[in-house]
RNA sequence: GGCGCGGUAGCCAAGUGGUAAGGCCGAGGUCUGCAAAACCUCUAUGCGUCGGUUCAAUUCCGACCCGCGCCUCCA
């Protein structure tokens, strides 16, 4: 089958051609911004572009696929942050990325192949600048900056349908900068003493000391890792404008060539029916829903239970049916025979994933089989059903609490009671275990503990 | 103002020009001393409102109401 996917330039579902005959599928995702925890909004979008990466290996094979992610590690917000705590800049972004790398892996989202950072990759920025101010595409402003000419590239504005005179003229754009035209946007920014604190490095040609500009790091990290062509390139709506716009328009006029073959956007998480704010009180973080004892797999399986270009209205409610969905399907893992990948029982499910990234109708597809048992579903094929949206269900529905030593004590003596049929004592402690927040669940021959769930 | 998306059962959410997937919750049942788990059954004559096109519309068209996103550095 072939992987169909909207794109965002065209505005329609194409088909996600093949490895170009030269190597791998090059696939590009706007990496997070490393200066705070990310946010499951954040991570919807990571989410689902592990589903693609996991579609794209099962359909061109794990090695004709090259993942990669950027780490956004100099910035306005990151240099903010570094200033606000008076740390050095490299120690806030390490802290925060060490924390999105933990998240990915509870969430299990595969690593991309390569995940370079914009400070790694100064020179190449720079490069790419010197061409484009070679080539009359961008001009240094008086303070030593520099930005790109927009009427330069008479395709602007092509993917986001935004054309330069629509452009709103706020005071900030002109106050703060030195541009000739409000939609000119920064590829480097000058050195400013009492904001970047010690964060500058040699500029281009002609240009002040600075750092890049944001939108530049994309374009020079894609040309060095994945080419001047690439097959996918994705990110959130948000992204949409002015950030891949501006990376079209950098990188077509620097390489002379297309730049992305194929644009894919996801929507926005809302968080019980609005934007995520932290004033709101909806704002969650990955250890934020964690601490309230929800796992890590059902907030990914609550995150791919929406269409992934349609807002998604994120509730804890949403959570709770998620572990129970999980269970069920535990459960059900639990009765397959052992076998191979055979089976094509479960090609409805690939079908709506296929289909543009349908995740909603493939769990819908997935249960519907479940529910119907029979035809020939076998835990090889299951696995592979799962390997493709990601869920890994051996991962334990919670994490395992301490058992004071009380509740053990309560529960033995529940046992003793209860092996000698004396059911009233059993009843009672069963109880006073309910009292302190236990609950015992019997089989035949043994017992386990479990917390209470509110 | 510009660009774009959406309104489907208590909640979340697919979908189609021919009569509403799925998950959660809820109800009933089987099984367990009880509880839990598991399994079985049931749960929208209805898809924002009003018109129109059609043999047939939730699905197409128009208007309206409501919600949401982006419009210079937010995934």
């Amino acid at each position: 089958m072939a992987i169909k996917l909207y794109d965002s330039l065209s505005r329609e579902v194409r088909e996600l051609r093949p490895p170009h005959p030269l190597g791998a599928f090059r696939f590009y995702n706007c990496g997070p911004t490393v200066y705070a925890p990310a946010h499951i909004g954040n991570f919807r979008t990571f989410v689902i572009n592990d589903i693609i990466r996991r579609l794209l290996e099962l359909e061109f094979g794990a090695s004709n696929v090259k993942h990669v992610r950027n780490l956004t590690d100099v910035d306005d917000r990151t240099i903010g942050q570094a200033q606000k705590e008076k740390r050095p800049l490299a120690e806030i972004t390490k802290k925060w990325t060490d924390l999105f790398h933990a998240d990915c892996a509870s969430l299990n989202c595969i690593p991309p192949h390569v995940e370079p950072t914009a400070t790694g990759h100064i020179c190449e920025q720079v490069d790419m600048i010197d061409v484009l101010m070679k080539k009359g595409n961008a001009y240094r402003s008086a303070d030593g900056s520099v930005y790109f000419k927009i009427t330069s590239f008479p395709e602007y504005g092509a993917l986001s349908r935004i054309k330069e005179r629509e452009l709103k003229i706020t005071n900030s754009a002109f106050d703060a900068d030195h541009k000739d035209d409000v939609g000119d946007f920064a590829l480097w920014k000058a050195y400013k003493p009492a904001e970047d604190g010690d964060v500058k490095w040699t500029g281009p040609q002609g240009a002040a000391e600075g750092r890049p500009g944001w939108h530049i790091e994309c374009s020079a990290m894609i040309k060095k890792h994945l080419g001047d062509t690439i097959d996918l390139h994705t990110g959130g709506v948000d992204l949409l404008f002015p950030h891949h716009e501006n990376e079209i328009a950098q990188s077509q006029c620097c390489n002379g060539t297309t730049f992305a073959r194929h644009w894919y956007h996801s929507e926005h998480l809302l968080v019980d029916g609005g934007t995520m704010s932290k004033s709101k009180g909806n704002y969650y973080t990955l250890g934020d829903l964690v601490t309230r004892g929800y796992s890590p797999m059902a907030v990914r399986y609550a995150l791919l239970a929406g269409h992934p270009r349609k807002q998604l209205n994120f509730t804890l409610d949403s959570l709770h049916a998620a572990e129970s969905a999980l269970t069920t399907l535990r459960a059900y893992r639990a009765t397959l025979p052992f076998t191979g990948t055979a089976s094509d029982v479960f090609t409805p499910v690939f079908a709506a994933l296929e289909d543009d990234l349908n995740t909603p109708a493939a769990l819908g597809a997935l249960f519907t089989i479940v529910n119907r048992r029979g035809g020939d579903a076998g835990s090889g094929s299951f696995d592979r059903v799962m390997f493709a949206l990601g869920l890994k269900l051996d991962a334990p529905a919670a994490p395992t609490t301490d058992i004071p030593a009380l509740v053990k004590a309560l529960a033995e003596k529940r046992w003793a009671a209860k092996q000698a049929k004396n059911f009233g004592e059993a009843d009672s402690l069963r109880r006073d275990l309910a009292a302190v927040g236990w609950t015992m669940l019997d089989s035949k021959t043994e017992y386990k503990l479990e917390p209470l769930k509110k």
